[in-house]
DNA sequence: TTCTTTGTAGAGTGATTAGTCAATCTAAAT
DNA sequence: ATTTAGATTGACTAATCACTCTACAAAGAA
């Protein structure tokens, strides 16, 4: 009960919940079954993406002995993703950018970021981050990293590029680590 | 004939025509006197809102003396830009993430690209900034200020904290200068 | 004044679409 | 075999909304 994921690169508003049936090969009614609203369908939605991210990206990452050698894998893994799963970054991304985010409760958005909080934390502690307020850092470094993303979508002569990708990543340590 | 800027923060779909008329104070059909589609007014509504950012944002910048500077009032024009005026970067945030772009001819995307790329060709040749590829540092960068924008947004206690604001210019400027 | 152009109005239309509902099917439980 | 509960269907509805159309007003131009 996931497949139509596909269709929401129209734009939720732009994809009729029969559309979406029809993606699904079941009746509009049955949809309306499992899912009360429209929007109960879209953010449930979000969430499996955003559970399935999560997992995904942080996948070996606590084997990892020091902090860059974690912050790497992150990274890697986050821009794998997106690479792999393009419709679910660009899901995940209009989700984000659209009027709707609303609806969430708060420890549904903040779910994992205690995660990452954690990571920068370690960091910090240790030296090697610099010293500047968890949260912003971590705002900061999800841009970034959304931004190298979309940069790899419009420029696909990169996407397999390994020196391109180190580059892109050394640009992106070096301005995290120090002080 | 633009006040309604006010309603595109319930999302493009959610505002009906009826309701900008309504806000402009003048009748549906006066509406489509002057703009043929919905769509046709939200282009031209973007564009203004772009052509007044790029205005008010590179407003003193060419007198600065070096790149630094230079950069730093940029980065301060703009961040100032979407405080004073949340709704035009709120707007531009959500029509850059929307499934509309597709309808602009790619010299308005790219209008004002060049200033930007010529600046930072320049901190490349006097050696203050990193030598990655121009557009590369060009995405970077745009990504890493709406973050930091986005991240005032929910933060609205720093604000007007100059140290604050200082202190993520220092970390903005430090992750691009250098080697 | 008369003619012409341009702006303004707002009721009306046709298409779209989220969500409903009564009917039918499936299959497990007794 | 019978009951019961849930799943599935798709025609239908009620609302919404982008856009049209005809009528009217304002203001020059002749």
């Amino acid at each position: 009960m996931a497949a139509r994921r596909l269709f929401v690169n129209k734009g939720f508003h732009s994809t009729p919940t029969a559309a979406i049936a029809r993606e699904a090969s079941v009746a509009n009614g049955t949809l309306f079954h499992y899912f009360n609203t429209k929007e109960e369908l879209i953010s449930t939605l979000y969430k499996e993406t955003k559970k399935s991210f999560f997992a995904i990206t942080t996948a070996g990452v606590e084997n990892e002995k020091n902090i860059k050698r974690k912050i790497r894998l992150l990274w890697y893994n986050t821009v794998k993703w997106a690479l792999n799963r393009p419709q679910d970054f660009l899901f995940m991304q209009q989700y984000s950018n659209s009027p709707f985010i609303s609806q969430l409760t708060q420890e549904e958005i903040s779910e994992h970021m205690g995660y990452y909080y954690d990571l920068i934390d370690e960091g910090k502690e240790k030296g090697t981050l610099k010293n500047i307020p968890t949260d912003l850092m971590y705002h900061l470094t999800t841009y970034q990293i959304n931004g190298f993303i979309n940069y790899l979508f419009q420029h696909k002569e990169f996407q397999h590029n390994s020196a391109y990708l180190s580059m892109a990543f050394e640009f992106y340590w070096e301005s995290i680590v120090g002080k």
